[in-house]
RNA sequence: UGCCUGAUAGUAUAAUGGUAGUACGACGGUUUUUGGUACCGUUUGUCUAGGUUCGAAUCCUGGUCGGGCAACCA
């Protein structure tokens, strides 16, 4: 195994632990998702992270939902996530959930007011606020700070019996009012919402907040490395506090910078607002950064664990370019698709000196990348073809190496053929490109002695098979549309979705499969959609080819 | 005005006091029945000003710039 990637800090991190001998070179993670949304890229860089630390490292993860906020959280995604996760290539040693410990979580805010280390706020939110002061000046205790333990207890065991109304108390955790650090003045631990949950049901009617809910989680599991972005570094030392009040399981955060990419959006809200308007097709629209868009759209898992691993792990803010995530599949497939001819934008080609009715069948190598070409397929040849429009040119320039008057250009895995006239419409617009073909320059036994310099593809016009090809473009137009002034969907791309409603393609692509990638030669990677029927084959497309031709 | 973070080619990421390297991109070339792939080559960098040191991307001091922090969100 020669992994020379060097170590990101996180992994120096961890081997210092096992070479330490902190718990006893045990390594355990987790990814902890709310159930909230849809997965997207960002998601898979923790993934990724978590997931690919405990293989290296022979330890497990966990895959825990923090689902503390009912009011956002739903099934769907839970069920989503799991497919996601799994989808990605990686196995969790248990699915937990935060509300798994609302029992526990409950006897160890008990322990904290018993401590003297937390009480029972009656101030409303907006006043909460106002007593915490601002980043420059300290916070101020109110009346309620000095409450007695046995009071606290009480008022915490009404709030859990359902005594009081959403927002009419709450827990806080007593620990600094004048701190530098914002989320140490007295953080929130219980907050009322009489809200169905979807797993714990109607039982509470009172839920943790994110920070006395995380780190216990942490700390219940034994988690070894709890991994998040740096936005959480604030909460470090909250984190730390309540483990320490609590003598718990001593598990550490360390933080890492969340992915950004370039042409799209990554913020949850964001996202949802996408699809709930209707901009996009929904969370797996081929066009989302979601998991679910990325497969649909023909990203495979290797792919992704592949950019993951690309684009590093560290703590500086950074915006990769999506490039490299288009360079990943392409490396991916040019080594496992299967190639096929599809003629995207079709012009009638006729080849005068053919005989009419006269059918040919030629093959082609699955994939050339592969030793002995991957088995092959078969097609027919006849007298009329499609090709593409763009591989002819009436006049052509020096440097074009496909088909024209006058000019000779090989047809993929058939004859070379030489371009003589054309037929054009009343807007003159080409409706046929006539031209000869070489009999002697069979691929395979070509004894014409011609070399040409271009190959184009082409179907057969009377074994074709017409399907629906959709291309996509990036969402957004620019590339931090976060960022830039005014909503971000003011800068959504009108032509990020190109339908093309006719398409011909060789006659073995009906036998595509979802989840099956091909390559249509000289056009891209392609893959087709979930919602194809037999009588409508829809294929979106994955990525381009990378085209290394610039027009003059 | 405060606190916390961070700063290395266009982008991302190494170098852990000792030759600034790698990948993607861009550009050029070879091969090619995909203007793809593969292969070869070129290109561009340590935020800034001082200091310590034989030697600094790395350590120290000041500055500049970016990000985060005042949800009963996570």
């Amino acid at each position: 195994m020669s992994e020379e990637r060097s170590l990101n800090f996180i992994e120096e991190i961890v081997e210092g632990d096992i070479a330490a001998g902190k718990n006893g070179g045990r390594v355990l993670t987790r990814f902890p998702p709310e159930p909230n949304g849809y997965l997207h890229i960002g998601h898979a860089k923790a993934i990724c992270l978590n997931f690919g630390l405990a293989q290296k490292y022979n330890g497990k993860t966990n895959l825990r939902f923090d689902d503390t906020n009912p009011v956002k959280e739903d099934v769907e995604y839970v069920d989503s996530i799991k497919e996601d996760v799994k989808w990605l290539g990686f196995e969790w040693a248990n699915e937990l959930y935060a509300s798994d410990y609302f029992d526990k979580l409950y006897d160890l805010a008990v322990e904290l007011i018993k401590q003297g280390l937390a009480y029972v706020d009656d101030s409303s939110a907006e006043e909460i606020a106002i007593q915490k002061g601002t980043p420059t000046e300290p916070g101020v205790a109110n009346q309620y700070r000095n409450r007695s333990v046995e009071e606290n207890l009480q008022l915490f065991a009404e709030m859990k019996d359902g005594k009081y109304p959403d927002g009419a108390k709450v827990l806080r955790a007593k620990v600094d009012m004048a701190s530098t650090n914002m989320h140490l003045r007295d953080p929130l631990m219980y907050r009322i919402k009489h809200t169905h949950h979807h797993r714990t049901g109607d039982t509470w009617c009172i839920y943790p907040m994110y920070d006395f809910a995380h780190g216990q989680s942490d700390a219940i599991e034994e988690i070894t490395h709890s991994i998040c972005t740096v936005e959480f570094i604030p909460h470090r030392p909250l984190y730390d506090w309540f483990i320490e009040q609590l003598a718990l399981f001593p598990s550490k955060q360390y933080e890492f910078a969340r992915l950004n990419l370039n042409y799209t959006v990554m913020s949850k809200r964001k996202l949802l607002q996408l699809v709930e308007e209707g901009h996009v097709d929904g969370w797996d629209d081929p066009r989302m950064p979601t998991i679910s868009g990325l497969r649909r759209r023909g990203y495979t898992p290797a792919s992704i664990r592949e950019f993951c691993e690309r684009i590093g792990v560290a703590k500086r803010e950074n915006m990769i370019d999506v490039g490299l995530l288009e360079f990943c599949i392409r490396e991916d497939l040019n080594k496992t698709a299967w190639r096929r001819m599809a003629v995207l934008d079709p012009v009638k080609l006729v080849i005068d000196n053919y005989p009419e009715g006269k059918t040919e069948i030629f093959h082609g190598e699955n994939n050339p990348e592969v030793e002995g070409g991957d088995g092959s397929r078969e097609f027919p040849f006849g007298r009329e073809l499609w090709i593409e429009r763009d591989d002819f040119m009436e006049e052509p320039t020096k440097k074009y190496f496909r088909l024209g008057i006058g000019l000779m250009v090989r047809l993929k895995s058939a004859y070379i053929i030489k371009g003589e006239s054309v037929v054009k419409d009343a807007d003159g617009n080409i409706t046929e490109i006539h031209c000869s073909y070489i009999p002697e320059s069979q691929s395979g036994n070509d004894t014409s002695g011609i070399n040409v310099k271009g190959t184009i593809h082409w179907v057969s016009a009377d074994h074709a098979k017409s399907v629906e090809v959709r291309l996509y473009d990036r969402l957004f137009q620019v590339e931090d549309p976060g960022n830039e002034d005014g909503d971000f969907k003011d800068y959504i791309n009108p032509n990020s979705l190109h339908v093309l409603p006719t398409v011909y393609v060789e006659p073995d692509l009906i036998n595509a499969k979802v989840g099956t990638p091909v390559q249509f030669m000289r056009k891209g990677y392609f893959t087709l959609d979930k919602n194809s029927t037999p009588d409508k084959l829809v294929f979106n497309r994955t990525v381009t080819l990378k085209d290394g031709w610039v027009k003059k």
